[in-house]
DNA sequence: AGCACGCCGACT
DNA sequence: GTCGGCGTGCTC
C-alpha cells in the first residue's frame, strides 16, 4: 500500500486533499510539516494535518508530495489539532485556517533570511561623558530605560516609542555601544515593584494555585485597580516554574508604556507580535517563543496561534474588546481560542477587564469561570463622580451644553486637563442645503458623507470615497449649506474659540494616522499643562491621562438605541472606559454625560450603580429574550451587486433548514441596516439555537448547500459563528 | 482563491 | 485569421 497523507491546502474549499508520500522522500511524514505540492496547475505550500490516511479516490487522480520544506514540523501537533478543531467550529476551510496560523514568511516555500537583531547597551565609559542636557528628555528617558533593561534591540526601542533619531544621537555621542549577545541575567528587574493590596494578593495567589492545570478566571478590576500588576506577578510565578506566558492585548492596546512595563520587569524575555512589525521581525519573534529563547509573548489577535515551547499561563487583557474577533474571512475569536488553548495546555487562563463582556459574566454565573474582583483603586484613588446632563430643549453650542463648557472652564482654571469624548470623527456627520433640503449622500453606500473641513472634502466613513467640499448646493445652486451635527474636528475648532489660551489636542484617526504621531500627542499631554483633549474611542483605550479631571461625553444616545442588541453593552463599556481616564489619587475626577434620555433605565443603572449592576440588568434582558450569551448564534451573510441576488441565495439556504421551534430559530434573509455599502448590497440570515450542537449541525448543512449552490456572478458569502454584530 | 479552458467580438 | 473579454469549472 502506498503511503498517503492529508494536507491543508491554502484554498477556500471546505475539503481535505490527500497526497501520495513517495518513497523518494527521505523523511517520514510528520504532522505540522510544510510540504510543496502540485494543486491543479499550481505549486502550493501545504501543511500535513494527518498521516497514514486512506481514501477511495482513484489512484490516477492522486498526486504526490513534491518536497518537504521543514526538517522539523513548523506547527506542533497541538496546533494542528487546534486548527482542525477551529475549522470545524467556525465552519471555515481548513487550508485557510492553517495558513492564517503561520507567519506570512512561512506561507511561502523559501523563508527569507533575517539578519539577527542588533542589541544596544550603555557604553562603559558613560561616566566619563558629559551629562545629557536637561532639555533632552527623550534621550535621557531612553538611556535610563536601556540602563534598566540591560540591552535592547533597535526594534524594541522603536516599540517603546523612541524615534530612530534619538537612538542615533545616543549612539553617535558614544553613550551606547553594540552588545554582542543578549544578556542572560536580568538586571534590576525587581526594583520598584509596587506593593500589592489584599485584593491583588488574593487574585495572584488564586492564579498561582491554579498553575499546572486548566482553570478559567475573570479578573474584573475597575480602572486603576492594578490589573497589570496582577498579570506581572502571575507571570513571575509561571516563569519560576520554567513555563512561558502568553499575553493577548487589543489591537491598539500595545502602547509603549505597556511594553516598557513588561520589558522592565522581564528584561530580555519578552517577544511581541503586532501589526507594526515587518514579516521578518514577526518570524523571528515567533521562533523565539517556539524555541523557548523568550519566555513571554505580548501580542494581538493572531498571536494566539503561536507555538510555545512550554506554555504555562494565558492572559487576555481587556477581554471585552471587539478587536479579538477577526472581522473578515476566518471570523475567529482570539479570546475564545485562548481559552481552548488553555484547556489543551492544562494551564490557567485569565480574562481581564474593567468592563467584562456579558459572555464572560454569564460564564461566571454558570460557574465555568471563577471571578476575581479588584474593587479598590490602587493608591487609594476614588472613583470619579458621574453626572447626567439633560440636554433636552437646551441650546447647544456646536454640540456642547452650557454646563459642560462651564465645567471645562473651572477645570482649566484649577490647572487641570479636560477630555471631551465624541465617537464621531470629522467636522460634521452631514451636509445639507438650507434652501432645498439636499443632503450629501455617498454614491456607493446608504450613508451620508462626513464633512472634513480642514481638508475641504466630503468623505464616506464606510467606503472611504471622497470628493471636494461643495461651496454651493449641487441641486439648487444656493450658497446656504449647513453642517448638521458635530464631529471631533468641529469640537476642536469650537473649543479653541472658547478657550483661546489653552492647547486643544484632537486625537482621532485623522490626527494620528502618521506613525508615531499618537505617541508625540500623548507625550504632550503627559507634560501635565492645562489642556483640552478632544477625541474618539482612541482616547478610551490603552492610555491613561493622570492630569485629566473632567471627562465630557458629548453624545451617548446613538449607541443606546442601535439596531444591534449589543448596542447598550458596547456603549456602556465605552462610557466606563472613557470615564476611567479621569482622576487619580490626589485629584478627584468628574464625568459629565450629555443625553436626551436621562431616564433610560440602562443609563440610570450604569450611572447610579456602576458597571456590574448595569451588566447584570442587560444579562437579565438577554435571558428573557433568550439572546446570546444565553443562546448560541451564527450569521450567514451574503453580498452581491443586487439585493435580490443576495437575498435569493440566502433564501435557498433557508429553504433547506428546518423551520424554527422552541429549540431553534432562523430569521431572514434580512437586508442589512445599511444595505448598500461600497456599491454592494448586503443581506443576512440569523441562526440561533438553545444548544450549540444543534446550531453546529444546521450550520453544517447550510455550508454544504451554500458550497453547492449555483451562485449568481459576483456573489460573496460567509459564515460567522458567535458574531458580535448581527449584520 | 487562482488558473485554464472555451466561446464570441474587434483588430492587424 | 488571432488577441483578449470574462463566464464556468476544477483543484487530491
Amino acid at each position: 500500500m502506498p503511503k498517503l497523507v492529508s494536507i491543508a491546502v491554502p484554498c477556500p474549499l471546505r475539503r481535505g486533499f490527500d497526497y501520495l508520500w513517495p518513497e523518494s522522500l527521505e523523511q517520514a511524514p510528520e504532522l505540522g510539516m510544510r510540504v510543496s505540492i502540485p494543486f491543479g496547475p499550481r505549486r502550493l505550500v501545504g501543511v500535513i494535518i494527518a498521516t497514514d490516511v486512506s481514501n477511495t479516490i482513484p489512484s490516477n487522480k492522486m498526486k504526490a508530495v513534491l518536497k518537504v520544506l521543514d526538517s522539523k514540523p513548523t506547527l506542533p501537533p497541538e496546533l494542528v489539532a487546534l486548527g482542525l478543531w477551529a475549522a470545524d467550529y467556525y465552519h471555515h476551510p481548513i487550508g485557510d485556517c492553517i495558513q492564517q496560523m503561520l507567519p506570512v514568511t512561512l506561507r511561502k516555500a523559501e523563508p527569507a533570511k533575517e539578519k539577527p537583531a542588533q542589541y544596544w547597551q550603555c557604553s562603559e565609559q558613560i561616566n566619563q561623558l558629559p551629562a545629557l542636557s536637561a532639555q533632552a528628555h527623550q534621550q535621557r528617558s531612553l538611556l535610563s530605560v536601556i540602563e534598566q533593561s540591560g540591552q535592547l534591540s533597535r526594534r524594541q526601542i522603536k516599540d517603546l516609542g523612541y524615534s530612530n533619531n534619538v537612538l542615533n544621537t545616543l549612539i553617535n555621542g558614544g553613550y551606547l555601544c553594540k552588545a554582542d549577545a543578549p544578556l542572560a541575567k536580568p538586571r534590576d528587574a525587581q526594583a520598584n515593584k509596587p506593593i500589592l493590596n489584599s485584593e491583588q494578593e488574593d487574585a495572584v495567589n488564586t492564579i498561582f494555585n491554579a498553575l499546572g492545570r486548566f482553570e478559567r478566571f475573570l479578573l474584573d478590576g475597575v480602572t486603576g485597580s492594578g490589573k497589570t500588576e496582577v498579570y506581572l506577578r502571575a507571570i513571575e510565578h509561571c516563569l519560576a516554574r520554567q513555563k512561558q506566558a502568553l499575553v493577548l492585548i487589543p489591537e491598539i492596546g500595545l502602547t509603549p508604556q505597556t511594553l516598557q512595563r513588561f520589558e522592565q520587569r522581564f528584561p530580555g524575555q519578552v517577544s511581541t507580535l503586532h501589526s507594526g512589525l515587518s514579516d521578518g521581525e514577526r518570524l523571528l519573534n515567533w521562533q523565539n517563543i517556539q524555541s523557548g529563547k523568550h519566555q513571554i509573548l505580548l501580542g494581538t489577535r493572531s498571536a494566539v496561534f503561536t507555538p510555545f515551547n512550554k506554555l504555562g499561563l494565558i492572559i487576555v487583557d481587556e477581554e471585552h474588546d471587539a478587536s479579538y474577533k477577526q472581522q473578515d474571512s476566518w471570523r475567529y475569536s482570539a479570546r475564545d481560542i485562548a481559552v481552548k488553548r488553555g484547556a489543551d495546555h492544562h494551564c490557567p487562563v485569565v480574562l481581564g477587564s474593567a468592563t467584562p463582556s456579558l459572555d464572560s459574566l454569564h460564564n461566571v454565573a454558570q460557574s465555568r469561570y471563577q471571578l476575581l474582583e479588584l474593587r479598590e483603586r490602587a493608591g487609594g484613588a476614588s472613583a470619579p463622580s458621574v453626572r447626567l446632563l439633560d440636554i433636552r430643549n437646551e441650546a447647544l453650542d456646536e454640540g456642547l451644553s452650557k454646563s459642560l463648557l462651564e465645567a471645562t472652564t473651572r477645570t482649566l482654571e484649577a490647572g487641570n486637563q479636560a477630555l471631551i469624548f465624541l465617537n464621531r470623527r470629522g467636522f460634521s456627520p452631514q451636509l445639507q442645503c438650507h434652501s432645498c433640503g439636499w443632503l450629501a449622500n455617498c454614491q456607493a453606500c446608504d450613508a451620508k458623507m462626513t464633512v472634513h473641513f480642514g481638508r475641504r472634502e466630503l468623505r464616506c466613513h464606510h467606503c472611504d470615497a471622497s470628493e471636494a467640499l461643495p461651496s454651493i448646493c449641487p441641486q439648487c445652486h444656493n450658497h446656504q449649506l449647513i453642517f448638521q451635527g458635530p464631529g471631533t474636528e468641529r469640537l476642536e475648532l469650537s473649543l479653541k474659540r472658547h478657550f483661546p489660551d489653552v492647547a486643544v489636542i484632537r486625537i482621532d484617526r485623522d490626527t494620528t494616522s502618521a506613525k508615531g504621531s499618537m505617541q508625540s500627542l500623548v507625550d504632550d499631554i503627559h507634560t501635565g499643562k492645562p489642556c483640552i483633549l478632544v477625541g474618539t474611542q482612541m482616547l478610551a483605550k490603552g492610555h491613561h491621562f493622570p492630569d485629566v479631571t473632567l471627562v465630557g461625553i458629548v453624545d451617548i444616545d446613538g449607541g443606546l438605541f442601535s439596531a444591534d442588541f449589543r448596542g447598550p453593552e458596547r456603549s456602556g463599556q465605552l462610557l466606563v472606559q472613557v470615564a476611567g481616564r479621569a482622576g487619580r489619587a490626589d485629584k478627584l475626577g468628574t464625568v459629565y454625560i450629555q443625553t436626551h434620555c436621562p431616564e433610560h433605565p440602562a443609563l440610570q443603572a450604569l450611572v447610579n450603580k456602576g458597571y456590574q449592576p448595569f451588566a447584570q440588568q442587560l444579562l437579565a434582558e438577554r435571558r428573557l429574550f433568550s439572546l446570546p450569551p444565553i443562546s448560541f448564534s451564527a450569521v450567514i451573510r451574503a453580498d452581491a451587486t443586487s439585493l435580490q441576488a443576495a437575498e435569493a441565495f440566502l433564501e435557498q439556504i433557508r429553504a433547506t433548514l428546518p423551520n424554527g421551534d422552541t429549540q431553534w430559530s432562523i430569521v431572514g434573509p434580512l437586508p442589512a441596516p445599511m444595505t448598500r455599502k461600497a456599491g454592494r448590497f448586503r443581506a443576512a440570515l440569523i441562526l440561533q439555537a438553545e444548544r450549540r450542537s444543534l446550531l453546529h449541525q444546521h450550520l453544517h448543512t447550510a455550508c454544504h448547500i451554500g458550497d453547492q449552490l449555483n451562485k449568481a456572478q459576483n456573489l460573496r458569502w460567509s459564515v460567522d459563528v458567535d458574531p458580535i454584530d448581527l449584520f
